[in-house]
DNA sequence: CATGAATGAGGTTTCATTCAT
DNA sequence: TATGAATGAAACCTCATTCAT
């Protein structure tokens, strides 16, 4: 269960705090994910948000809270993105349903390239307890690959050893095409990497030669 | 070619000067791992130096000028090893040369976490003509990787489609060691992930289930 | 002559806004009391009053002119307070008349502690126009302690040479009950310390006894 | 003993640390005094102390030390003036002794008027420990006057009832000529009111006169 | 009459950098 | 060479007050 870190407020209005949290926490990814965290200023968060200084704070009580909501939020979209897919592609054969979810992954990374970049750079800025509820949504996701894979072996498909490090490479992988893209962007279309590294990964775990599509 | 940063004073003594500056690197190294760039003053890291303020500048000219050399270091260091070990390891056969190649790599990254962590973190926050160098870096290690995977794929102890690709899995797996800890620390020791990864990305390699070294 | 100050909106209903302001007058003393002035916001005063900050400012029309409205009704209410009895006791002798009037003024100040407290420490918030009307009320009941004593040393019940003196010291003596309670009320209940004190004052002013230095 | 509050500062020169905070304690006292702690800017401090405003933050670590103290030193000044004074009237006949004593307390407190009426208005906005030693201060000085009250009672000098009250009302008159000032020192020097007040407490003291209740 | 979201000036505080010693 | 006191710009944040609803 995630912790809620009391967002302090000075508004009663429910729905329009919804609104203008949600608001505030897009706009200000995008500044954040310009310059930094600690390079941007409460200044030009407001003006990012279109509202006043004293405005921003009746929403979020102060600089940091912002960073929070920006990571525990994007954290929290993911990992009930993750599941919903996770429990969609147990459906499908182990093969064909990890390859989907993987990909389904990657794409979660391809439209969200700041927000990965962001926790992994400023994670660190929250307090221990945001960030042990971060990794712990981190650990989810991890569990749900790797159930995945074990699924797999279990039904023959697969043969690996260690289902925790591939549940492990398949997130470093996805997090990569945001974290290296000055690199990896130029030389492939999300496409191609996408179906490239499902190849590879896919490799790792199958028994023999057929973890291509099939001819 | 390193960006050049002036000296403040006129030091007679250039040994001096570059014990003091590799003291300095190390001592900051470690401040900046704990509390991150931004929240590390100036007063905390002479402290941490065991020297004034004003000296320090006597060997940096500015704060962003430290963090630019631990991170410039640290990545020409990187560079050299994986040179140094590339070169090794060519002269044995494709597959203990990559394996041998990648152990190393590893073994670079769990002696330097904090760095490696470090960089992710905080190379945003250079200049734009430092941060192209260490991506210059980080692409001269990615060649090294490259092309020892197409070394086994000419000879074909290899197949693989995108060797590109496998370099970056290589890469960032490493850089996981250090910035996943949190995680990886936990289940594994550096020896079982080690071991482990070697085997998963060799089995993307290799023709056939014969990822294991040739008996 | 009291400053008047103006209401924001054209109120029909006199009763009403008197009822408001006395409300807010009371609900805004205790918070100031817990709190002191400048520690206190708008949005605390409004939710101590159980109204909307805006509805605050139809009544008064600013947060100063409340600490005014609070020092200057309880000054006022003590001059009216204080001249009733002085009133009221005049037909008693003048000892009995000076006991009763000093115990008198001494529970106003026992049921108005952080009135009294406030007074002292913002009335010099204040605009100087304002003090001047707060020392003029203070004047108002010296006078009348003065008188009292007067007519004592008029009537040969009491001797002593600076009645003005005295006058003030009885003030202070009642008002160190709420400013000095921290003190005060440890070691004396309110009635103990009304008797002790009143038999101190009195022996200051009654005849035999010399209470000047022996000749 | 008073609690010692670790007085933040970024110095090390213990000498000049002593020598700047005197001159910023003096220096601020003065603006204190006449704006009001909290209308008192630190850009005006600073100015005041001919400082700039960083480094009035190496030898205080908030606005609030400053206050905590001028009033801290304040009090422990007056404890010491107050002792001092004590034991050299403790020579003389109790009495006399009682009445130098008075004279030389009401003296510190004319020598001081900045700094009571200060202590009267904002110690409240100290923290709860400080006000704690504040208080503990006043109750130093209010058991010297009660001692020195009661060793008049033992030698038969005094007859008086309550001794703890007559100490505590020698501290607010003593007070009140600053507290007070806009009205006392219209009507009195500081000469006629010391000499006028000293009769009248010694009044309240002295055998006869029937101080108590009449028969 | 009543509300409270919005404003933005101005408060306290931090900290990279300088420079006299 | 080495020191650290001094600077002051700029950061975060508060809050009295306004005004559209």
């Amino acid at each position: 269960m995630p912790i809620e870190f009391k967002l302090r407020t000075h508004s009663n209005d429910e729905a329009l705090v919804k609104a203008r949290r949600t608001h505030i926490v897009h706009c200000c990814t995008r500044v954040f994910a310009k310059k930094g965290y600690s390079h941007s200023s409460m200044r030009e968060l407001a003006k990012a948000c279109e509202m006043s200084i004293g405005n921003l704070y009746h929403y979020f009580g102060s600089k940091d809270q912002i960073l929070y909501s920006i990571i525990n939020d994007a954290t929290l979209r993911q990992v009930e993105y993750v599941e919903h897919f996770a429990e969609e592609t147990s459906r499908l054969d182990p093969n064909s349903g990890l390859r989907e979810l993987i990909r389904k992954f990657f794409e979660w990374h391809d439209s969200n390239q700041n927000v990965t970049l962001f926790i992994y750079q400023e994670t660190r800025a929250l307090p221990q307890k945001a960030q042990k509820q971060i990794f712990e949504s981190e650990n989810r996701i991890h569990a749900i690959f790797e159930t995945a894979i074990k699924r797999g072996v279990a039904s023959g498909d697969f043969r690996v050893s260690e289902p925790g490090l591939i549940a492990n490479n398949i997130m470093v992988i996805g997090h990569a095409w945001a974290l290296r893209r000055w690199s990896l962007q130029k030389g492939w279309t999300f496409e191609s990497f996408a179906a490239g590294e499902i190849e590879a990964i896919m490799g790792t775990l199958c028994i023999q030669g057929g973890n291509l599509p099939a001819k």
